[in-house]
RNA sequence: CGGGGUGUAGCUCAGCCUGGCAGAGCGCUACGUUCGGGACGUAGAGGCCACAGGUUCAAAUCCUGUCACCCCGACCA
C-alpha cells in the first residue's frame, strides 16, 4: 500500500477527549473516528488491526475444535422472553419494533440464539460434544461508555458456547477454550491472568476471566502473591481478622449522642471497630433487607445478590428507611421485625458486639447473636479488600485494577432447559445439554495491544497484529536510484507474503519518521540515497530502535528473521 | 442514573470576567525554495461560536432551558 493513496489522517496531538493511552494513541494514529459515544468508525488501517485480531482467533479457535457459525444480530424479542432474559437484560436491551410491530432486539449475546440453532441440530449424545463460535456485532445500551474502544456501544464479540453430555465432559469443553484463549491473548501481544469470577444468578457453576492488568482498568481484582490465589472483587474470599473471643456478658444500653459512623462509634467507646455491629439497609427485588456485618467490614453486594438468589439490589431509600422504622446510625437487628434480616458470618460469629438500639443517640452494648437478635440468613457476604488476608494461603491480598478481556463460563442446563437443547443419551432418555459459554472482546484487544505496547513516540504493534509487517519510509523518491530499489524492495517483500506501506508522500523525512513511529508497524526501512550509498536500505526496528543497513537482496531474509516466519 | 468537567475552524486552544468587525498555532489548497526526525516564504479556503428561548440599540460573551461529549461511581467483552 502507499500511502499517498491511503486513507488516513494522523494527528500531531490527541483530541482532548482522549485519556487513555490507548484511545489517545488510536485518535492520533487516525486507526479510528468516532461517531457518537461508545460508536467508533474503523479506517482502513484500523480496520487491518481488527481483521488480524480476528485472524489469530479464527485459528485458535478452530484448533481447539469449535465451529464457526454465523447467527443474526438481529433477535425477535420472543427469543428473550423465552429465556427471561429480556427482564434481566433490562434497559441494556436494545429494542426496536418492525414495520408489523413486532417487537425485536439487537443481540448483547447469543445464549438463546446458539441455543435455538443447536435444539433444531442436537438430538443424539453421538452428537456431543459440540463447541460453536461466532465472530458477532454486539449491541448493548450501555449506561457509560467509555475508554475508547474499551467499553462499546456497539462492538465485536467473539463467543463461543459449548454443549456437552455432562459437567465432566463441559470441563473438557472448557479448558479447551481456556488453553486457546491463553494462545489468542499471548499472540495478540496482551498480558493477561485469569480470576476467579462470580457466576451470578444464573447458577452456573465455574467462571474465569480474563484480566489485561493496568492501572487505567475499570475493573478490581485480588491477587495473592504467597499462592497466586486471584479473584475478582466480587468473587475474592478472603479470611476475616479473628473475632476479639470473650465470655458473652449481660446486654447494656448507652448513652451515643451524635456516634453515626463506626468509626465514631469506635472511637468514642474506646473500642476496635471489629467489636461493633454494623448496619447496612437494602431494597431487594423491591423488598426492604436488613443487612448486619461486623463493624470491621463491608457488603459485597454481589454476594449478597447471590445469596439471596435475586436480580436486583440497591441501597434502600431514605423515605423507606424512614417508613421501616428504622435508625440511621442506631439501627441494629435487636428487636428488629418486619424484614428479613441478613448477616455475614463475621457479625454472628463475634461476641459482645457494640450494635445500634434503634433510638437515636443509644446502642447496645454486648449484643450476641442467638441471643439478642436473630438473623434469617447467615453467609459470607463480606468484601474482599486489599490487606485482607488470602483465604488459602493468609498472605496480605493485593488489590489490581485491569480490564476484562475474555470470560468463560460454565453455564450448566439452564438455557437448555429454557431454550428446549435436549438430546437422548445412551439410554434413549431425554436430556438437556450442558453448556459453556466463552466470550473475548475483540476491540478490547485491539485497545489493550496498545495499552500494552506503546511509548512515548506511538505505538509498537506485536508482530501478529501489526497492520502491516513492514513500514517504508522513502526520501527522495524523484532520484531514479531511490524509486527503483523501492519498486524492488516492494516486490521482493510482496513476493515473501510480507505486507508494506510505502511512505511515498511529498513530505519532509521528520514527517514521516514520526508518523512511522506513531503507527508502529515492527519494521521501519528506509530508502534514500545516503542508506543505498551504503550499500542497502536502513532497518530500524520500532521496539528496540536499533537500525542497521541490509543489502537489498538480503532484505526478505532478515525482515522475515526478526518477524519470526 | 448520581457526582464533576467541557462545548468557538479538521485538531489543540485563546477570546467570555468587563457585551461592540470571530482569532492564533497546527492541519488543508496553490506556487516556489527545502529534503534523514513534525522545514520556510507568498497567496488562499475553511465558522449557525452545540441548540432553543430571553435580556439588550447590540450577545461567542449576561440569564434560563435543552442537547452532546469526556471523567469518577453502580453494569459488562
Amino acid at each position: 500500500m502507499r500511502m499517498s493513496k491511503l486513507l488516513l489522517k494522523t494527528l500531531r496531538e490527541a483530541p482532548s477527549e482522549a485519556e487513555l493511552a490507548s484511545h489517545r494513541l488510536l485518535l492520533r494514529a487516525g486507526l479510528v473516528s468516532p461517531l457518537a459515544a461508545g460508536l467508533y468508525c474503523f479506517t482502513p488501517v484500523g480496520w487491518r488491526v481488527i481483521q488480524k485480531i480476528e485472524g489469530i482467533i479464527r485459528e485458535e479457535m478452530d484448533r481447539s475444535g469449535a465451529q464457526e457459525v454465523h447467527l443474526p444480530a438481529l433477535h425477535p424479542i420472543e427469543v428473550w422472553e423465552q429465556s427471561g432474559r429480556d427482564q434481566a437484560m433490562g434497559s441494556t436491551l436494545f429494542r426496536l419494533v418492525d414495520r408489523k410491530e413486532r417487537g425485536f432486539a439487537l443481540g448483547p449475546t447469543h445464549e438463546e440464539v446458539v441455543s435455538i440453532l443447536a435444539s433444531r441440530t442436537i438430538q443424539s449424545y453421538r452428537d456431543l460434544p459440540v463447541t460453536l463460535y461466532q465472530i458477532q456485532t454486539k449491541f448493548r445500551d450501555e449506561q457509560r461508555p467509555r475508554g475508547g474502544l474499551i467499553r462499546l456501544r456497539e462492538f465485536t464479540m467473539k463467543d463461543a458456547y459449548s454443549f456437552d453430555t455432562g459437567w465432566e465432559t463441559l470441563d473438557a469443553s472448557y479448558d479447551a477454550a481456556f488453553n486457546a484463549y491463553h494462545r489468542i491473548f499471548a499472540r495478540a501481544g496482551v498480558p493477561v491472568v485469569p480470576v476467579a469470577a462470580d457466576s451470578g444468578a444464573i447458577g452456573g457453576k465455574d467462571s474465569q476471566e480474563f484480566i489485561f492488568l493496568t492501572e487505567d482498568g475499570e475493573d478490581s481484582v485480588l491477587i495473592c502473591p504467597g499462592c497466586g490465589y486471584a479473584a475478582n472483587a466480587e468473587k475474592a474470599s478472603f479470611t476475616r481478622s479473628p473475632a476479639i473471643p470473650a465470655e458473652p456478658l449481660p446486654m447494656e444500653k448507652v448513652h451515643t449522642p451524635g456516634q453515626k459512623t463506626i468509626a465514631d462509634l469506635a472511637a468514642f467507646l474506646r473500642v476496635d471497630p471489629r467489636q461493633t455491629n454494623k448496619a447496612v439497609f437494602y431494597r431487594i427485588d423491591g423488598k426492604p433487607v436488613f443487612v448486619s456485618i461486623r463493624g470491621d467490614l463491608d457488603v459485597n453486594e454481589v454476594k449478597l445478590k447471590n445469596v439471596l438468589k435475586a436480580t436486583d439490589v440497591e441501597p434502600m431509600d431514605d423515605a423507606t428507611v424512614r417508613a421501616a422504622g428504622l435508625v440511621a446510625g442506631s439501627a441494629s437487628a435487636v428487636g428488629l421485625k418486619g424484614m428479613r434480616i441478613v448477616a455475614d458470618t463475621s457479625a454472628v460469629e463475634a461476641v459482645n458486639l457494640v450494635a445500634g438500639a434503634n433510638e437515636p443517640d443509644y446502642h447496645y452494648l454486648n449484643t450476641n447473636h442467638g441471643r439478642d437478635w436473630q438473623a434469617d440468613v447467615v453467609a459470607d457476604i463480606a468484601l474482599a479488600r486489599g490487606g485482607d488476608a488470602c483465604a488459602t494461603c493468609g498472605t496480605p491480598l493485593e488489590v489490581r485494577r485491569g480490564i476484562e478481556m475474555g470470560h468463560v463460563f460454565k453455564l450448566g442446563t439452564m438455557y437448555s432447559e429454557k431454550m428446549g437443547v435436549y438430546y437422548l443419551d445412551e439410554n434413549g432418555e431425554r436430556q438437556p445439554a450442558v453448556m459453556g459459554c466463552y466470550g473475548i472482546g475483540v476491540e478490547r484487544i485491539l485497545a489493550a495491544a496498545i495499552e500494552a505496547n506503546h511509548d512515548d513516540n506511538g505505538i509498537i504493534w506485536p508482530t501478529e497484529v501489526a497492520p502491516y509487517d513492514v513500514h517504508v519510509v522513502v526520501l527522495n523518491l524523484e532520484q531514479d536510484a531511490v524509486a527503483a530499489a523501492t519498486g524492488q524492495l516492494e516486490a521482493a517483500l510482496g513476493d515473501a507474503r510480507l505486507s508494506v506501506l510505502v511512505d511515498d508522500r511529498a513530505d519532509s523525512a521528520g514527517i514521516k519518521f514520526k508518523d512511522a513511529d506513531l503507527l508502529g508497524m515492527p519494521v521501519r526501512l528506509t530508502v534514500s540515497p545516503r542508506a543505498l550509498e551504503k550499500g542497502g536500505v536502513e532497518l530500524r526496528q520500532r521496539r528496540t530502535g536499533e537500525t542497521e543497513i541490509v543489502p537489498l537482496e538480503r532484505l526478505v531474509e532478515r525482515v522475515r528473521a526478526l518477524l519470526g516466519r
